[in-house]
RNA sequence: GUGGGUGUAGUUCAAUGGCAGAGCACCGGAUUGUGGUUCCGGGCGUUGUGGGUUCGACUCCCAUCACCCACCCCA
């Protein structure tokens, strides 16, 4: 019986495994400098946990968890995302109690049943920051700082920061209406969809691709046009922060978070380029969102961004961040005697570090060198019978085609050549 | 969930209803003690799967599965 790998996942096999390693490395070491550390939540959840932040009727929620239940039917969730469980933990372990301002970062795994599509997967790895614990305009730069200056850091060119500000329950439901009121009488004519959208999430109207209802929302009233007087403050001082800051940014009014417990600033990174999934990452801030899950009253902000999209927009860019490691000697053996009175040197030199690639099956010379090459090693170490009864061992540089003669001792001779400890 | 496209060797692709092939990769060899180039040799693969039409199907039809792309949604 052959198995074959569920619907939208993928294998990260050995000749790419090397780029997730390199940039999972690189988010963890970048985001620690701005003083956030690592949180690793369980890949499943109680369903209710995301029911409750995402929404009920978020799509996220109605029709793309894996949901599942235990042998004693309590009903579980793997994660769609990762902001509810962090905060989940945040509350549940008294974080607020050790610190008034929390800095986490997290990276892993996230799980949606959506139809797979370029850039789109049912199992995808996210990395993401939440800070927990001011509402001060400079953490919504900070938080958008850590992830245009990491995406900046990587190489990556044709970046659009695309910001907005959907306002505190208060304004955003007071939205809410001018827009359905605006676009009441045009209901006819817009898409199936829209009309869907009107009762549910007004604010989806106006990021609708339907040619026909793009025209219709020219004269749409505008959030900023009816965000409260903090609201509007708070706005205006995140984009001089990132102003302050040389952060570039587009203000783009339809940006909408697709979860529910977004206020205030939400922001987006547009990748043009990738085909229809273009958003690179997002987030945003979630005043409401602690105290709903149980704990008390907390601003707080974050992003999320999928590793997926990043690794296409690198190679669509052309950005080699790293090359897969290649080996620094190749161990050539001539005849049983040298194979077993190497083989405690081979280990010697692994055991400190050294990549040495080795294979016992290939006997011939040339098929051995030939092997060498296409390993892409620095150095042959080369030993037959003779040098196995003299204690040596011929080490060759494999570019210039020098070759000289060392003491097969326990790799010190070696190593101390070669400036390696 | 809806629509379009595509499934042939490890891989990239040929084969117009009439014998399933090539490049690359891989393995072996050209006096098992010095490589990369070159040369020679090495492929019966359920043509994604299951049905159907036909004397005959990789080719046409139906179904199904998978992949790609788009809608939708979002990372």
């Amino acid at each position: 019986m052959k198995y074959s790998i569920p619907r939208g996942t993928f294998d990260i096999l050995p000749n790419t495994s090397y780029k997730w390693t390199y940039l999972m490395d690189s988010f963890r070491s970048f985001a620690s400098s701005f003083g956030y550390r690592e949180i690793s939540t369980p890949i499943f959840e109680v369903s209710g946990l995301f029911e409750r932040s995402s929404g009920e009727s978020s799509d996220v929620v109605q029709k793309e968890m894996y949901r599942f239940t235990d042998r004693k039917n309590r009903e579980f969730a793997l994660r769609p995302e990762g902001t509810a469980p962090v905060v989940r933990s945040y509350v549940e372990n008294h974080l607020d109690v050790l610190a008034s301002r929390t800095k986490l970062f997290y990276l892993g795994p996230m799980f949606r049943y959506d139809r797979p599509q370029a850039g789109r997967y049912r199992q995808f790895y996210q990395y993401g920051i939440e800070f927990i614990g001011s509402d001060n305009p400079y953490y919504d730069a900070e938080v958008i700082a850590v992830l245009m200056l990491w995406l900046g850091s990587l190489g990556l060119k044709n970046l659009r920061l695309e910001l907005n500000s959907v306002g505190c329950p208060n304004c955003s439901a007071e939205y809410d209406k001018a827009l359905q009121d605006y676009f009441k009488p045009l209901l006819p004519q817009l898409c199936p969809d829209c009309n869907k959208r009107f009762s549910l999430k007004p604010r989806r109207l106006l990021d609708c691709k339907v040619p026909s209802c793009k025209a219709l929302r020219g004269g749409a009233p505008l959030q900023k046009d009816y965000l409260d007087q903090p609201c509007k403050e708070h706005f205006d001082q995140v984009c001089g922060q990132l102003t302050a800051m040389q952060i570039p940014f587009t203000l783009n009014p339809s940006i909408v978070r697709g979860l529910d417990y977004y206020t205030n600033t939400a922001f987006e990174v547009i990748y043009d380029g990738l085909g229809a999934q273009n958003s690179l990452a997002g987030g945003g801030r979630y005043n409401g969102l602690i105290e709903q899950i149980g704990g008390k009253s907390m601003p707080a902000i974050g992003f999320a961004g999928g590793f997926e999209r990043l690794l296409l927009a690198l190679e669509a860019e052309g950005i080699e961040l790293t090359a897969e490691p290649k080996p620094l000697m190749y161990l050539i053996c001539l005849g049983e005697q040298a194979r077993t009175g190497v083989a405690n040197y081979l280990n010697a030199l692994r055991s400190k570090g050294i990549y040495v690639d080795y294979d016992p099956d290939k006997n011939s010379l040339k098929a051995q060198f030939k092997a060498a090459d296409a390993s892409g090693a620095s150095y042959a170490i080369i030993v037959g019978e003779s040098e196995i009864a003299a204690g040596t061992l011929n080490l060759k540089n494999l570019a210039s085609g020098e070759q000289i003669s060392l003491p097969l001792d326990d790799g010190t001779a070696l190593l101390g050549l070669l400036g390696i400890d």
